[in-house]
DNA sequence: GCAATTTTGTTATATTATAACTTTCCTTTC
DNA sequence: GAAAGGAAAGTTATAATATAACAAAATTGC
């Protein structure tokens, strides 16, 4: 039941997968138009919420952005590494980090429910290979 | 020198002051426009990209709003904690956090230079308020 | 004071996101 | 099995966010 959601979703994650890197919902857009021009916002936008929602993509709120999960499904928060040069995402996750968040944050009462954690900088790759640039 | 666009931040940053939750560019926009119609976004950006630059004001990227700096000027990453009944934000600051932040990323050579951690949640006061509701 | 440079103002438009409505399709009831 | 009812998806239109590109003006260095 409920085909063509579930259909919509994979192709969308098929997309996602298919770049790596974090791209806008309005370039996944653009790939799946190229099969079906009939395609719509609303519809990407609901099928990148229901992905997010089940932990298979993540929305990069620093970029207005997706990208797929690399660790299968998982309901933990993650921890973005976002490289400026050549735009790849490293997923880490990390319980005591989030604890640690939670102890910090908490101290006033605050009770936390979502966390957004992208960290901005050079990756491995770009750093060796261009370092000197 | 350079009084208008001092001058102009210095206005942005008392909207933002007086309001004390997070608002958008274009909110900022309405209110300078009360008393100056002819202000345009491009104005308002550039005020909100000075003073977050300076470390007077934040960008909030997970609700794309701005929010005034409550450490005086600093230049260390902020925690920021959104209430999501009451819109209020907190800032914490832990140099601690952010070391080991930096070695999780770290562990594939990544070079952190900006970090966004924005935890969302119920603060302390909507909490005790309508815990119930 | 004049040219070069930098900053600001202005216009227009690009990008991101969602509200509102219609259609489809599945389920339930008879 | 057909019709009513309800939930999900498609569609249209537009709202909200952000910036490119150019014009005007101030500032600096000479």
């Amino acid at each position: 039941m409920y085909k063509r959601g579930r259909r919509m979703q994979a192709e969308v994650l098929g997309v996602l997968r298919s770049r790596g890197v974090p791209i806008s919902a309005y370039e996944v857009l653009g790939c799946l138009r190229e099969k079906n021009p009939r395609l719509s916002p609303p519809t990407i936008y609901r099928a990148l919420a229901a992905l997010a929602e089940r932990g298979q993509a993540h929305r990069v709120e620093s970029l207005n952005a997706f990208v797929a999960c690399q660790h299968e499904r998982h309901h933990h928060a993650s921890i973005l590494s976002i490289c400026g040069d050549c735009g790849a995402v490293e997923e880490n996750i990390s319980a005591d980090l989030l604890t640690r968040l939670s102890s910090i944050t908490g101290k006033s009462g605050f009770a936390p429910m979502r966390h957004v954690i992208e960290v901005h900088g050079q990756c491995g790759s770009c750093g060796s290979a261009g370092g000197r640039a």
